[in-house]
DNA sequence: TCGATTGGTTCATTATTCGAACCATTGGTT
DNA sequence: AACCAATGGTTCGAATAATGAACCAATCGA
């Protein structure tokens, strides 16, 4: 594994419950050996994407990941695009909404919007990462990604979240031919008991899904005339922030209103 | 230089106008050899924090970097916090408002918000670098910094954006010194001519500054009692930011209202 | 058709990284 | 107060990874 991949992995065991993380844990997490942790934690603290408290010297991401944030978002502005829509789509929908991001091998919960409709509702964190297979939005972007991509995660363990998880490949191969018939994913309690999902994938400049916009709901809230109205105001969110954010459909996908 | 601080120095290279670099361009900005950029960035790539078009090659900032910075945001909330502030700040001062946040050697806006009360008004965009000694923001971080950071800084040759750009040591730490009597920085025509600033630092959990919270406006606009209202606001504003983003002035600090 | 430029590749040589062993400090326990 | 475990941090001979000159195929403009 080259050094830089190595280094760079050390930045993987950040996550929203750790925020901090000390010389001597990194070094238990990785495997390697401690004087090689201290060096590579060096070389990305003197490139500012972490850095060291005065006392506590724990390790923590530092601003350049912020600044590196803010060039992407100049190309592609998802995350302040999405901002409004979700919460438009939350109030019409009286649903949590999100926005995921698709990685190589896991999906991060991007942005979440909440509705104050009612007091049950499905509550989920930003920089959460979630698995592919098991989630409305992972389905939503596997439908419209690269067969190789595809391939390379299916091809991965998959785990079983509830006893309701798709595992296999043939079924989530069909699964993902549902998709691209319909246009939007549908998943109920395969990630998570009683919880209902849809998700539109959201398209880069290139056709290719890099992202989803999804509803989830309750379960026993989602009857017929529900999900309908989730479906259409999904397709027309969806197509809204693809647009906006400078990304186009595949020509195969004719499901967008409004655009 | 280790190799994990050439390959990240390659990111460097990515700006506002920049967005997407080619190979061959990424091997005359960094002078290295192509087959080192081209086998640095496949490194990059595999972690995602770059990525390629299937058609255009060039390179992108990939999704990883969004990844990190949610998770930064997990610890120092200084993104979603500082959005509200920042258009209420804006509100009541009816001018430019915008976080900033220090670099190793440069600053970085964050974030802004601009009033419509008038149609001349300053404007910026998120993920611009600017220097420290030359604006109002860089000024107040410096000013409540490590002096070790602050010889560093000032240590570099100090370009003059105008007429009026303070560039010698002496003048600089003058300047730094009222800042730390009155608790805020102002310039006027530094940066830019015909430009009046404002900032405050915004500290981390540390008590040092990691960034400033900023009013920008034309000088034609800035008499005493606006000034004075842009103070007054912009103490109160920031103490609500550095309370909310978890983080906590030095004692020496007493200038923020409310908190 | 040709030349310039692109993205990408190879392998002998060179430079960097590695990690066992070590050190100083801190904090908890007895 | 003494001891032990754990922390963050350091060293240098050995091992490994990175380097870059030279090359290739494809593309595009003249």
């Amino acid at each position: 594994m080259g050094t830089v991949s190595k280094a760079l992995s050390l930045l993987s065991f950040f996550a929203p419950d750790r925020t901090e993380i000390g010389l001597s844990d990194l070094t238990r997490l990785s495997g390697m050996n401690k004087a090689t942790v201290y060096r590579l934690m060096a070389e990305l603290q003197e490139s500012g994407f972490v850095e060291q408290g005065e006392n506590d010297r724990a390790y923590r991401l530092g601003p350049q990941v912020l600044h590196l944030a803010a060039l992407r978002e100049a190309s592609t502005p998802i995350l302040s695009v999405s901002r409004r829509i979700l919460r438009e789509l939350s109030e019409e929908t009286g649903e949590t909404t999100h926005v995921s991001l698709g990685h190589d091998g896991w999906v991060q919960t991007l942005s979440h919007a909440y509705s104050p409709r009612h007091a049950t509702k499905v509550t989920m964190e930003d920089a959460q990462t979630v698995t592919y297979h098991a989630t409305s939005s992972g389905l939503a972007i596997l439908a419209y990604s690269d067969p190789e991509f595809v391939d390379r995660i299916l091809s991965q363990p998959m785990t079983a979240h509830t006893q309701l998880t798709l595992t296999s490949q043939d079924e989530i191969r069909a699964k993902l031919e549902e998709i691209r018939n319909q246009g939007f994913s549908s998943t109920e309690g395969s990630f998570e008991l009683e919880v209902h999902s849809h998700a539109v994938p959201v398209f880069g400049a290139d056709g290719n899904a890099l992202g989803a916009l999804a509803v989830a709901a309750p379960s026993s809230r989602m009857d017929a005339p529900q999900q309908a109205k989730i479906r259409e105001a999904l397709c027309r969110a969806g197509a809204d922030l693809t647009h906006r954010i400078g990304g186009r459909p595949p020509a195969s996908y004719t499901f967008y209103e409004g655009h």
